[in-house]
DNA sequence: ATAAATCCTACCAGTGCGGTCGGGTTATGA
DNA sequence: TCATAACCCGACCGCACTGGTAGGATTTAT
C-alpha cells in the first residue's frame, strides 16, 4: 500500500513552489537541483499538475512553472489525485461516473463484495486526510524544519505510536 | 495507492472463516471454489494470517483452518498488517528501529521532508480506519447482503483476474 | 542568433505481483 | 495398512507497470 513517486516527488514539487514567491516563475532545472530529482521525470510530474490546473506555467528563457492559486487554497487531495489519478484503496474501486461499483470478483449476482465496506471505509480515511491538509500547511512546515534548529515538540499529527513494522 | 490483491484475497478468507462456526475446521478448498479464487495461490495467503496468529489449522484430512479468536476481537488492522506486511504509504517511510524517519532524498542534512508531514496523515487515517473496524462487522455485513439463494455453481474458471473491472 | 526553458512522444530496463508447479508431511478412515 | 484429503513449503515464471532516459520540437528573452 504505497503511493508511486510521482506523488512524492509531485509534493515536492508544489512545496518548492509554495516557497518562492508568484512573481517571477521558477524554472524545473532550479527544482531539479534543490530536491536532487530527475529533470526529465519531472517534466512528466508536473505535466499532470498543470494538466490538472494546479500550475501554471510560461515558457522560453526564464520561464518556469507557479501555482496557479494560493497555498492556502490548495488541498492536497487534489494534488494526489492529479499525480497518482485515482485515490483508491483497491481497484475494484474504479467506478465509472455513475455510482456503480463492481467488483471484480462475484460479478453481480449474490451477496454484496463483503470487503467493499472495508475499502470504502480506508479510502474515507485517506481522502479525509488528503482534504484537511492544505499546500499553505507543508510550505510551513518546510519552512520551519529548515537546518535551523532541532525540532520543537511537533504538535503530534494524529499518528498514532503503534508500532508501524512488526517484524 | 492500492492495496495488493493477497490483501483482498486474505479478508475474504477471513470473513468467510467468520461465517463457519469454529467447530470444525475449513477447508481451503471450499473457501476457493466459494469465492472463485486459486487455491494454490490462497494457501500462501492464509500462511501469513496463521504466522500472525490469525488463524489456525489442522493438518490431515478433514483438516482446514479457523479463526484463533472470535471476530469481533479481530481489528483489520491486524489482518491488513498480517497480509501487506507493512502499512504505510510511501516507502520512505521505512524506518529502522529507532524513531528516525529518514528519507530517500534529502538523506541527512538540511530540512526535514516536507511530505512528511502529508503521508504521516494519510497513513494514520488509514490506520484508524482499519483498527475501528472489527472483523465481526465484515462478516455481519455480508450476511446481511447475501441473496437468499445459495449462487449457481457457474464454472467460470479461466476468469480473467485483472481486466473484469474497467468497462 | 543563441540559449534557456517548456513541451511532447517514444522507448527501455528492472521489479514486484499474481499465479503455477511439484513435492513434501500429517491425519483420517476404510 | 494404505489411500486419500488436506495442510505446508519453496522454487519458478510471465507480464504489466514503475521509474527513468532520449531526443527532439517549440517558444521566448537577451
Amino acid at each position: 500500500m504505497i503511493f508511486s513517486s510521482k506523488a512524492e516527488y509531485g509534493v515536492r514539487l508544489m512545496v518548492e513552489l509554495g516557497r518562492q514567491s508568484p512573481e517571477h516563475p521558477t524554472s524545473l532545472k532550479a527544482i531539479a537541483d534543490a530536491e536532487g530529482l530527475p529533470l526529465a521525470y519531472l517534466e512528466q510530474v508536473v505535466a499532470r499538475l498543470r494538466k490538472a490546473g494546479l500550475v501554471m506555467s510560461a515558457r522560453g528563457a526564464h520561464g518556469g512553472y507557479w501555482l496557479a492559486r494560493p497555498a492556502e487554497k490548495i488541498a492536497m487531495d487534489e494534488v494526489v489525485y492529479a499525480l497518482e489519478g485515482t485515490i483508491a484503496p483497491m481497484e475494484c474501486f474504479v467506478h465509472d461516473h455513475t455510482e456503480r461499483v463492481l467488483c471484480s470478483h462475484e460479478p453481480d449476482a449474490g451477496r454484496g463484495c463483503a470487503t467493499k465496506l472495508l475499502w470504502m471505509r480506508v479510502q474515507g480515511g485517506v481522502i479525509r486526510s488528503l482534504q484537511t491538509t492544505t499546500l499553505a500547511e507543508l510550505v510551513e512546515f518546510s519552512r520551519r524544519h529548515e537546518r535551523s534548529e532541532p525540532e520543537p515538540p511537533e504538535p503530534d499529527l494524529s499518528a498514532p505510536r503503534r508500532a508501524a513494522v512488526v517484524a
